[in-house]
DNA sequence: TTTTCTTATGTTGTGCACAACATCATGAGG
DNA sequence: CCTCATGATGTTGTGCACAACATAAGAAAA
């Protein structure tokens, strides 16, 4: 029985620095899924494993085992004697994504809602704060971060796991394609500001419907975020191509 | 320019005895994965890797990659030292999954229906069919592999690509916990047979919906019949154990 | 007898060399 | 000049030996 007390002081004493397998794989894929997701890796971009490896400094081994995971959740595709590159999926397939994303949001505040305590509402009050601090410099990869910050508090509003494990991966499917295609259009710094100011709006309403013990409301006000927000940016792209391409007439 | 064609008529004259990578990596996963949705490996159980790597005929390599797959859709949990074992949830859970299912299969009639055709209204018909002529002998195996088969068909109403994964993603988790509670109750042979009369009647339901070309309608039935199914198994279960520690009064 | 340490055994994780595969460059033949 | 074959190059996929790890059995000491 003394086996499982000294598995467990080593367990506790692990540094950070000596971690075990499992440690390791955790890391090496929230960091290449954090990458992907901040378009730090593109849409289409292919990575080379060998490289990966060498990054980590492990062996092809345990990077291919993290590329799997990846490619289990879409975020990946592997070719044999090709590359494995990232995904790109085109308007079509985001539609469908959002579609599914703006019903998920709204079951977040339906389906065992967590219990909303004094630190909860604290910890949207500082998001709320940060966004306000940050609105001068619309800087696209800090946005993003908060962004994903804010996803994550607003998904801790349901105690349902498995509905927070889907509304993630669809999270991480959608916001970096978001990103490559607001990047793309012409008026992309104004677009982005506009962005910015209404996402301040949502944070002010969610939070001010968390702070009222309100998930459900909070729910709906994210549903409705979501979908305008999918809304705004197909016209801006639809707009876009059409701007491009008047040279036709 | 002619590599493409090479490769396209390479590809196109491939055997199902020479497949490629991809197709044997296919192959396993989906192998496995029947394996455990079938009970044929019970949740809690250890799988070897080397054993696999025999059966199959390869070696190691590849079969772990099929359990990092797996493993990334909640189905093992390798461990390190100990093995990679499948996994088992508790009634929590699988309730916190039902909850999910539910509100998906409402969403499936809901979120672009696809266009209910002739074949379409034929292949629910078949499975109703095959419903009517195998309710003389409620094998269970045969239970479990035809209420997969009318999933998948259900699934094939919505043509959104996403929410199709993730109903198959639950549905794989579900399906097995629910045959496993039901095995270990002592009405088993009785509450199968009900069971199978239950979902016989829900196919027809769900067809004549179909028949009607109203996918949201189908929606709604097998909304109410998946609560309904998992209210019954927690019931069932609750009174077995209620049945089983009387004698301590 | 009980406890504790050591050892043996079995499992997953890792590293490395090589095979399978796709693509691009090169050049011979028309 | 164009077409097609052929090899060179780079990538992912596979097999195998070994390391890291956990567990259980057994021996030694209290």
């Amino acid at each position: 029985m003394l086996d499982r007390t000294d598995a467990a002081v080593r367990a506790a004493g692990r540094g950070p620095e000596d971690e075990g397998a499992r440690g390791r794989f955790d890391r090496i894929y929230q960091a290449l899924r954090m990458r992907i997701c901040l378009l730090d890796y593109a849409p289409g971009e292919r990575l080379r494993e060998e490289d990966l490896a060498e990054e980590f400094g492990v062996s092809r081994t345990p990077i291919r085992r993290v590329l799997v995971k990846l490619e289990a959740e879409g975020l990946l595709r592997s070719v044999h004697g090709v590359g494995t590159i990232v995904t790109d999926i085109d308007v079509g397939e985001l539609a469908q994504v959002y579609e599914l994303r703006v019903e998920l949001a709204e079951l977040v505040g339906k389906l065992s809602p967590a219990v909303v305590d004094a630190p909860m509402v604290e910890r949207f009050r500082q998001i709320r704060e940060s966004c306000d601090q940050m609105v001068r410099k619309a800087d696209p990869r800090e946005f993003a971060r908060i962004n994903m910050e804010f996803f994550h508090l607003f998904n801790s509003l349901t105690t349902n796991q498995p509905l927070r494990e889907l509304s993630e991966r669809l999270y991480y499917q959608t916001t970096r394609i978001w990103l490559k295609t607001a990047s793309r259009l012409k008026e992309y710094e104004e677009l982005l500001v506009d962005e910015f100011i209404i996402f301040q709006r949502e944070v002010a309403d969610i939070t001010e419907a968390v702070e009222q013990r309100d998930p459900a409301a909070a729910g709906h006000i994210r549903r409705a975020h979501i979908a305008m927000s999918f809304a705004r940016i197909r016209r801006a792209a639809d707009a876009s191509v059409a701007n491009a391409a008047p040279t036709s007439l």
